[in-house]
RNA sequence: GGUUCGGUAGCUCAGUUGGAUAGAGCAUCAGCCUUCUAAGCUGAGGGUCAUUGGUUCGAAUCCAAUCCGGAUCACCA
């Protein structure tokens, strides 16, 4: 258990057995001390100065000496500022932590239980590559599914692809249109780039036709819906539906291209999934669901045929279910699949990872769930993010601004590589440990500043500041592991060992001994486990990176000032190489929560 | 217009179960490499926490109103 949960607990016994009351944790507040103020661990007691109608200076003094009467082991001391019982830890509760735990990889994560997540995210379309903002998607359901396995959660990722639609017919009516044939091979092109082309082409084409209709005098409407390409796209999309053999040959063909192109990226950021469902095989989910809904009363069917939910009391609008030609729209289909998710894996919590542009109909998704009364339907839960703008603004397909995920990815492993090679410390790597360490430093840099932001924040990605490698970044981090490692090479030769004078069974000189930043450096590793949790209740990975960022500068901190290998003394090197360790094992762990690898060397 | 999410240092962001003098990084300036990796460390300057009012011992944090910005409100997906 934690400190922190050691000492609510502690407290609340403490008050009990003075007061003769019941508390709970929502009586009185626990924080960190403030670094100007002696302690570590601060009771607030405002509030319970009120309710005992006492002094905060008695009721701290009466409180602070239970604590040490019964938990001398872990409080030294307490001073009463103000409202505030500051309590000190004490060096043998952090010494016996430090030894339990020193070689540990797995500290800080929790303990299996029986609960079952989906997270579904990068969802992509099959008719381009992915883009910068895909990245963020991506990054962040990867992440949050190992958070939550971290937490003990047994976690699947999915993903649904979007591979059917009028956007995917679009790029086949271009690409017969005017490949002559061409294929990725052919043309040495990446599948998904490639088919991407032609989608960028069919819009072109599109355009012009568009404008000289209206230039014949037709209105714009008119001109979008009867344009001959865009009724060619409407029969091939019919003739995809009726199974036209020709029209379906194309069509896995082409969206082969894309999944060669998707894979290559996929493995080279790290995403991968346990389940994939295809649009193409849920699109007509949902008709089952029509029918229960009309027999529940839940939904109404107009007299054109269409079937509709209003939601109106519930602060929404109608929003249509079924399409008057009986076929299930957008919405229906995914209700269809949540069943289907929730069938097959019985699972107990859903997590979407999509774009707050959809955080309406998320919303809308969640409330017909639960007016169906679907099993899981409370347990829906969206992980909305917001948009990745450059400094000049929205990324607009129609301007060309959209910031390619290989291109971004590739620019800065070569930044890494740039950087790396200037600063000169890397000579005696082999040339696949160099290609393996730009990887590593240029996907973590770029995983590290997408993460590092509040998912629910619209975040603005500075193609230049992002390449910085100072301060709060993923290679500052990576370095300070690096360097640990390398002062923990030194030492090979007389390897860690549980040193007895160094514990507090023996009660030996360094107890009550431990510098200001050895204290603070254990404690914040202390914390790892709380952040686990904090991260997971949240789903949010940027509770781990600003955690991991703090635990990497105090490290450094402590490295510049005072001596690991060559302590004073070899408790002191003992003590010392065991927060090393610590250290690096729970940097190592956290950035690997986040998707980034931590290089030996660097 | 309705709903909803944001607004914290020049820039990018932390901090909201209400707590002590609001924190980092970047940028600027001043120091620190014969010593475990300087992708580092130390220090300085920089703030009307959008505005106004309310709640109370105490508000960046809670409530209300207003201003600014994003998203959304399709028989598209």
């Amino acid at each position: 258990m934690s400190i922190l949960n050691v000492l609510k607990e502690a407290t609340i016994q403490s008050l009990t057995a003075l007061y003769d009351k019941s508390f709970t944790e929502t009586d009185f507040q626990v924080s960190q001390t403030k670094p100007e103020f002696e302690g570590n661990y601060t009771i607030v007691l405002f509030s319970l100065v009120k309710s005992l109608k006492k002094s905060p200076e008695a009721l701290g003094k009466e409180i602070g000496d239970e604590l040490i009467k019964n938990h001398s082991h872990i409080f030294s001391k307490y001073n009463i500022i103000k409202g505030f019982l500051n309590l000190t830890i004490t060096d043998t509760h952090l010494l016996d932590l430090l030894n339990k735990n020193y070689n540990d990889v797995c500290f800080g994560k929790h303990e299996i239980n029986d609960q079952k997540i989906m997270v579904e995210y990068s969802s992509p379309n099959t008719n381009k590559p992915i883009h910068l903002g895909h990245l963020r998607n991506n990054f962040l359901g990867w992440s949050v599914a190992e958070i939550l396995k971290a937490n003990g959660y047994e976690v699947t990722k999915s993903c649904i692809i979007n591979d059917r639609g009028i956007h995917i017919c679009k790029s086949m009516i271009a690409w017969q249109k005017l490949a002559n044939g061409a294929t990725p091979q052919s043309t040495k092109t990446k599948g998904d780039h490639f088919v991407g082309e032609y989608y960028v082409k069919f819009n072109d084409e599109y355009k012009k036709e568009i404008e000289e209709l209206v230039a014949q005098g037709v209105s714009k409407e008119d001109a979008e819906k009867k344009a001959p390409l865009m009724q060619e796209a409407q029969t091939m999309l019919l003739d995809w539906e009726s199974g036209k053999p020709e029209v379906i040959d194309l069509w896995k063909k082409m969206n082969g291209w894309v999944y060669e192109g998707f894979a290559v990226t996929y493995d080279r950021i790290g995403s991968d999934f346990d389940e994939k469902y295809y649009e193409s095989n849920t699109y007509l989910l949902g008709k089952d669901i029509v029918k229960e809904g009309l027999a529940k009363g839940v939904f109404e069917k107009e007299e054109d045929g269409s079937i509709w939910i209003d939601l109106t009391t519930d602060g929404l609008d109608k929003k249509i279910v079924q399409r008057r030609d009986g076929t299930s729209v957008y919405i229906t289909q995914d209700i269809g699949l949540a069943k289907q998710k929730y069938e097959e894996y019985k699972i107990d919590k859903s997590i979407y990872v999509i774009g707050d542009e959809q955080n309406y109909h998320m919303k809308v998704l969640k409330l017909i769930a639960e007016k169906l009364d679907l099993p899981n339907a409370k347990n829906i839960h969206h992980l909305s993010y917001g948009m990745v703008e450059l400094p000049s603004g929205k990324m607009k397909s129609r301007e060309g601004t959209v910031v390619d995920a290989d291109d971004i990815v590739e620019e800065m492993i070569a930044t890494a590589k740039q950087h790396t090679e200037e600063l000169g410390k890397v000579k005696d790597f082999e040339e696949h440990e160099l290609a393996d360490l730009y990887e590593t430093i240029g996907l973590g840099a770029m995983k590290f500043y997408l993460l590092r932001v509040d998912p629910k924040k619209r975040m603005i990605f500075n193609p230049e500041e992002s390449i910085d490698f100072h301060g709060f970044t993923g290679p500052f981090v990576q370095y300070t592991y690096a360097r640990i490692q390398s002062v923990l090479r030194k030492v090979d030769s007389s390897p860690l060992t549980v040193d007895s004078s160094i514990l507090p069974h023996n009660q030996q000189p360094i107890t009550d001994n431990l510098l200001p930043l050895e204290k603070e450096l254990i404690l914040t590793i202390e914390q790892y486990s709380q952040t686990i949790e904090q991260a997971a209740t949240e789903l949010n990975p940027s509770v781990i990176a600003n955690y991991v960022f703090d635990l990497a500068k105090t490290f450094n901190s402590f490295y510049t000032e005072h001596s690991i290998a060559n302590a004073e003394c070899e408790e002191k090197r003992q003590l010392r190489l065991h927060i090393a360790s610590m250290t690096a094992n729970v940097i190592k762990s956290g950035m690997q929560l986040m998707g980034i690898q931590v290089p030996e060397r660097m």
